[in-house]
DNA sequence: ACAGGCCGTTAACCATGAGTTAACCTGTTT
DNA sequence: AAACAGGTTAACTCATGGTTAACGGCCTGT
């Protein structure tokens, strides 16, 4: 699950970045409304967290342009305590749901679920990279055609380089994201490997390419 | 049947509350407009039971945003005595059905299980997953046209499971649709042991399926 | 009112295989 | 050839999920 975060606060980005990063969403920041309308408009995200109130341009001009360019994307505000007159606003311009400031997180991942769960017919959760068709929502992965299985570890991985295909991802950052700060271990070449010998094994195209000094990146040839 | 309540007078709501229950509806109680709405919005109810004078945000502004988004569930208004516009307004914008306060409980309920009803006859009650047959109107399970026969429990799982068929539905999110917020038990493992004997023991395919470290998910294999 | 049975729930136990570590191997860089 | 990055393998442990039994409450029928 990937989400766009558009907050000028940094503090409260990098803290609900990180909260968000520990319930294994991956999370992309824009600190003013410009830079977050450009990013959603640009990439694919499952969920658009965004504040009202921004710098440059505000969450509400944000989300009714997303959503007069017809982009399809479930959008969560954040508004201030009290707003109410722009939580009207925000719900009547399609906004999916709302939270005011400031806010329980436990309460916040809940909503955000909720809201990516009701576009699940809408929108699909699927990834794909050449051959290979990632699933989350049914927790499969196919190559070719065929299913193949995977341990929740294993899919965690793969789901994460899949989120990110077409960059390297480091090592270091894989650890953070499925496994949770500051491991010192060799967990991640036993899972690539892991992997490795489920996806790639057998097929003339790799998917799979270490990056020495770098990391791991999964792409087409 | 689950219903939401909202209504802001307490000792109202919490009489009603456990009338619906006497007639074994379950019950979740919201006290004001923006609390239902935000209820309404992320948890999946049989009905919506709406007060129209109420704190925050009113009950037309409730059913207005929802019928925006397209939420599709019943909606009974409860009016004050003589409010005639509201009434308009209401069933206007997508209400299914008033009554006026004071008013007559075996008629409220008479008119909730109306209204329930009417909707089951335009949003198909039958869920199939390959030859097993759901039917959430008249309570049945059909496996290969064998009618099996299930607990109220074992049903709302497995109905549950149907309804987000072909995704992965983790255990918490099993006990907080079926049983209620934060129980810490394996009731789940439980019922779900119960309903594989009743529809997949005997079949050389199954339909639900474990994935590990994430939850269970029912498929056509 | 009483007995019996069903349902919902909890608890205990078991089996499996996933998660992790460590040691060793291979290939690349300097 | 030493140092280093990454790959491979095997072994251990322990969490997860499966299964069964037991208990209490409620409803039903007598």
């Amino acid at each position: 699950m990937k989400i766009l975060l558009v907050e000028d606060d940094k503090n409260l980005a990098e803290a609900i970045k990180e909260g968000l990063e520990e319930n294994s969403f991956v999370v992309e920041l824009a600190f003013d409304g410009e830079e977050g309308l450009y990013m959603a408009k640009t990439f694919t995200y499952n969920a658009v967290v965004l504040d009202i109130m921004l710098p440059v341009m505000d969450g509400i001009a944000v989300l009714e342009v997303l959503r007069k360019k017809k982009i399809n994307v479930p959008v969560l505000l954040l508004t201030a305590r009290g707003g109410l007159e722009d939580r009207i606003k925000g719900l009547n311009l399609g906004a999916d749901d709302y939270i005011s400031k400031p806010f329980e997180f436990s309460e916040f991942v809940a909503r955000l679920k909720a809201v990516i769960r009701r576009y699940k017919g809408v929108a699909s959760s699927t990834i794909v990279i050449g051959d290979l068709v990632i699933d989350a929502n049914a927790h499969t992965i196919k190559r070719a055609g065929r299913t193949i299985d995977f341990s929740s570890r294993e899919f965690s991985i793969i789901h994460y380089l899949a989120l990110n295909k077409g960059r390297v991802v480091s090592n270091p950052e894989i650890v953070e994201h499925v496994f949770g700060p500051d491991l010192e271990t060799n967990i991640v070449k036993v899972y690539i490997n892991y992997i490795r010998n489920k996806i790639d094994r057998g097929f003339r195209k790799k998917l799979i390419y270490t990056v020495r000094g770098a990391g791991y990146i999964l792409k087409e040839p």
